[in-house]
RNA sequence: GCGGGCGUGGCGGAACUGGCAGACGCGCUGGACUUAGGAUCCAGUGGGAGUCAUCCCUUGGAGGUUCAAAUCCUCUCGCCCGCACCA
């Protein structure tokens, strides 16, 4: 018998998959379609255990399905704008685009040692101009939909990338791709109004049952949609100017001591012209706007503010109250300004102490002595029946909220609102290595689209890297100037490049046909296609790429381009890969490459240990050990396969079925009804890959009791056949080679995955479990499916229980078929 | 603060609707085979006591429901993740 040679093996049936074009998928109406997706990667040009991971998980999945019949689309591709790019570029002198097909080139190559089974005719590269082409497509069709537009306003500002970000990509007040402090910047820039879906992006949450509860929790949250109304105040001596604010709280209205505006609400120059106050207000603007993201954000910091030297009016009982600007009071939420209602807002309640403002109780809880501003140490933010508060005194709050709003509404004075705390998608990076925005400006006819038959707007290739960045498209005059295609004047291109969460909002409708020229994808295979049936990446993107790939769908769905509104019907948000109880870095010196393990190992080893150790939704780590013992076992069933061939071979003796072939015929069917829940209806492949040991010690064991000479050759080979189909998406390429050399036909990959026979998981005698009070004091062996009264009898009869029970009076027994027993006494 | 999740042997993790806690693997112990074993095969392995064909304890902790609780309920402790001055 020869050994487990992992690394021959996988390469010789690596080269026979893509001789025989084995993954490729088309269009076929008779059969089940099913579309497995991981999250396409950045080609860093390095493959990490995390990829190793999805890769893994994709692969399974695919695998089992084909064997279940389904039509399988599994295609692979490449994210492959993006500044990393640009960064090496610089560093290594060479073009971006250069660096990023090698690095495709290697990783490809990685990935294809690892044994996926993907349809490399489906692959594509968002960099490539037949890709970006139709990303600029379909910009262009966001313009005509009036869903991109350009506005100056306060942007999110990486200096370290140089560049503008979007609100997903701020973390914290962190860039999300360097962790450089962000800046506030007042720039010009294209955006998205993916506000306009918010709160199609919120309800339809509810439709994606196969998503994880926290991936739909922290879409929730940053949606943020809160309901409320917006009230106007009229400013004294200011007739003509007035301040709308938002409230989730109108019942509070009449408890309102002061106003506080943002320091960059439009009024407050204004409103301080001229006045004492001028410096001082916008000294405080000054000193606010300085401070970092995080630290106006933070709870920690304390709340600052200044008054103005203004009064407004509170429209529900005309009384005057001060206007201050205040740090707290963010201009991008609601409309920037608050009213300020001490008694029952903490933040309110601390501001008011602070400046001593008067704080004046309007909500009184049922169950407490009468509240007052005075005494109050702490706001009161729950419900409660509404006092000072003129002809609605004794409403409940929760109906005042209600009443009051009507009351504002019809006297012109305010109405209900809903407000988000999602804004509009910021898509305009000032780099190079993107794809670029097809507008034109020209000082006749405007800012004019790009014709859809002059796309791609191409990115030039000859680039500069002398410098320490690669300079941006403004850098270019031969890209910058050209002729508005409106009157054929001079005019000049936008040179700002467009977000690459944008290539990956789409990408996986592209997958559906990836050499479409006419459009960005064909209706008809878009249709047969989609839905992705189980998309499956890591959780880093629960409210960026997941939920920009959402709005992208809905519009092409309000376009009538595809006829489903949610890209990803299930989801699986894969755990981190961790070493030794931390993340693997190259600092901490814990990290393993699948390379590494390749080499040593074999893939089928590697692949095998990252499903093994731990569910795929949960964080695993890494154990070298683990990987060890996955490894022996795969050496365990080659010697089980290879030996036994030999013996099946030349063996003479065939015994006749008995007690030992049931026991492994029931060992077979028990792990095929296990490997086939656990990889279908919950993902676990941890337990699935158990089941399959499982079934090996079984096999061992039969044949370790009988005679060399004397197995049942016929139960034997079938069990070993089966066997090796069930390995086969976790172990593809050591179960190709095994069932090559047990003679079965074609491939393993395409066999129909095995059915088991519930009759065959049927026993004649089951060990059933006597209790007395609950605590186990024996076991019997009784027939299948034994009827109540003997089983009781039988347990009574047993010789222990009856000392046990001797002189004890029994007050109850219940008994739970092929279970147990459990007698109660006194 | 709000929201989501988790807590089981020395370790990773099993246990579907309450019904034998600890599957499977790692590690460890013993044996077999061997010149050798860090290869392989077999057996054992939650803790404690013991008169080894027995008993007690055990799923973060404390209560509760139940004939029966890792699983359900209440309180509590600890950890992880997300959001967070959102008006």
């Amino acid at each position: 018998m020869n050994g487990y040679d992992a690394l021959a093996i996988e390469e010789k049936w690596q080269k026979s998959w893509k001789e025989q074009d084995s993954y490729r998928s088309v269009v076929d109406n008779s059969k089940m379609k099913y579309y497995v997706l991981e999250m396409f990667p950045y080609p860093s040009g390095k493959l990490h255990m995390g990829h190793m991971r999805v890769y893994s998980i994709g692969d399974v999945l695919a695998r089992y399905l084909r064997m279940r019949n389904f039509n399988v689309i599994h295609p692979m591709g490449w994210d492959a704008f993006g500044l990393p790019a640009e960064n090496a570029a610089i560093e290594n002198n060479v073009n971006p685009a250069e660096w990023t097909y090698r690095n495709i080139e290697h990783m490809k190559k990685q990935q294809n040692r690892l044994g996926v089974s993907y349809d490399w005719h489906r692959e594509i590269n968002t960099s490539a101009p037949d890709y970006y082409r139709w990303s600029q497509w379909l910009f262009l069709l966001m313009y005509k939909r009036g869903l991109a537009y350009k506005k100056k306003s306060d942007v999110n500002w990486c200096e370290t990338c140089a560049t503008v970000l979007a609100n997903e990509q701020v973390e914290k007040g962190l860039c999300w791709r360097c962790s450089s402090a962000v800046e506030t910047r007042d720039l010009e820039q294209w955006f998205l109004r993916i506000t306009d879906y918010a709160e199609r992006l919120l309800n339809d949450l509810e439709k994606l049952e196969g998503w994880p509860e926290r991936v739909k929790v922290m879409q929730k949250n940053w949606i943020g949609r809160s309901e409320g109304a917006e009230i106007i105040f009229k400013i004294k001596d200011f007739p003509e100017k007035e301040i709308r604010t938002f409230t989730t709280r109108p019942d509070t209205l009449y408890g309102v001591t002061y106003m506080v505006l943002a320091p960059e609400h439009p009024l407050v120059k204004p409103l301080v012209e001229g006045t004492e106050q001028e410096k001082a207000v916008l000294d405080f603007v000054v000193k606010t706007r300085q401070e970092s993201e995080i630290d106006r954000t933070s709870e920690e910091t304390p709340k600052t503010g200044l008054f103005t030297g203004r009064y407004a009016v509170n429209p529900i009982n005309g009384e005057e109250v001060p206007i201050l600007i205040g740090n707290y009071v963010l201009m991008a939420y609601g409309t920037g300004a608050v009213m300020g209602v001490p008694a029952h807002d903490h933040r309110d309640f601390d501001f008011a102490k602070k400046y001593e403002l008067p704080i004046k109780a309007v909500i009184q809880p049922h169950d407490q002595d009468l509240l007052t501003g005075e005494t109050m140490l702490e706001a009161y933010v729950d419900e409660g029946y509404m006092i000072n508060s003129g002809i609605f005194n004794g409403t409940e709050s929760k109906e005042g909220i209600n009443k009051v709003t009507e009351y504002l509404q019809q006297n012109g004075l305010g109405q209900h609102r809903v407000t988000y705390r999602i804004r509009d998608w910021l898509i305009s990076r000032q780099r190079y290595w993107g794809g670029p925005i097809p507008i034109i400006y020209c000082d006749h006819c405007g800012t004019v689209p790009v014709p859809e038959a002059d796309l791609p707007v191409e990115l030039p290739l000859e680039v500069e890297l002398s410098g320490n960045r690669v300079p941006s498209l403004a850098h270019y005059p031969d890209f910058v100037n050209t002729k508005c295609p409106s009157c054929g004047g001079d005019a000049t291109r936008e040179t700002d490049t467009m977000d690459t969460f944008i290539c990956s909002s789409w990408y996986f409708l592209r997958f559906t046909s990836p050499k479409c020229d006419s459009a960005p994808f064909d209706p008809a295979d878009a249709d047969y296609w989609m839905p992705v049936d189980q998309y499956i990446g890591g959780i880093e993107h629960a409210v960026l790429h997941l939920l920009y790939a959402r709005f992208f769908t809905k519009v092409l769905y309000d376009a009538e381009m595809i006829k489903e509104d949610e890209p990803f019907k299930r989801l699986l948000a894969q755990g981190m890969v961790y070493k030794d109880g931390a993340k693997m870095s190259k600092s901490k010196g814990n990290v393993v490459t699948p390379d590494e393990i390749v080499e040593r190992y074999g893939s089928d080893t590697g692949r095998l240990f990252i499903l093994f150790a731990s569910p795929p939704e949960k964080d695993l780590d890494w154990n070298d050990q683990g990987v060890e013992g996955c490894h022996r076992f795969l050496k365990r069933v080659w010697r089980l396969v290879a030996d036994s061939v030999e013996e099946l071979n030349t063996g003479s003796n065939l015994r006749e079925q008995g007690d030992a072939e049931a026991e492994l015929l029931r060992s077979l069917h028990a792990a095929i009804k296990k490997v086939s829940i656990d990889i279908e209806e919950r993902f676990n492949f941890n337990t699935a890959i158990s089941a399959i040991m499982e079934l090996v010690n079984a096999v061992y064991s039969y044949r370790q009791s009988l005679d060399k000479n004397n197995y049942n050759r016929a139960i034997l080979r079938v069990v070993l056949e089966k066997l090796v189909i069930l390995l086969a998406p976790f172990a593809p390429h050591l179960a190709e080679e095994a069932w090559e050399l047990m003679g079965g036909d074609g491939s393993v990959h395409q066999q129909h995955w095995p059915v088991y026979d519930e009759k065959m998981l049927e026993v004649d005698q089951v060990e059933v479990v006597i209790q007395i009070n609950g605590k186990v004091r024996g076991r019997i062996n009784v027939p299948n499916e034994c009827p109540e009264d003997r089983l009781i009898k039988e347990a009574q009869n047993n010789e222990r229980i009856g000392e046990l029970l001797s002189g004890k009076q029994i007050k109850k027994v219940i008994t739970v078929p092929n279970k147990l027993v459990n007698i109660v006494v006194q």
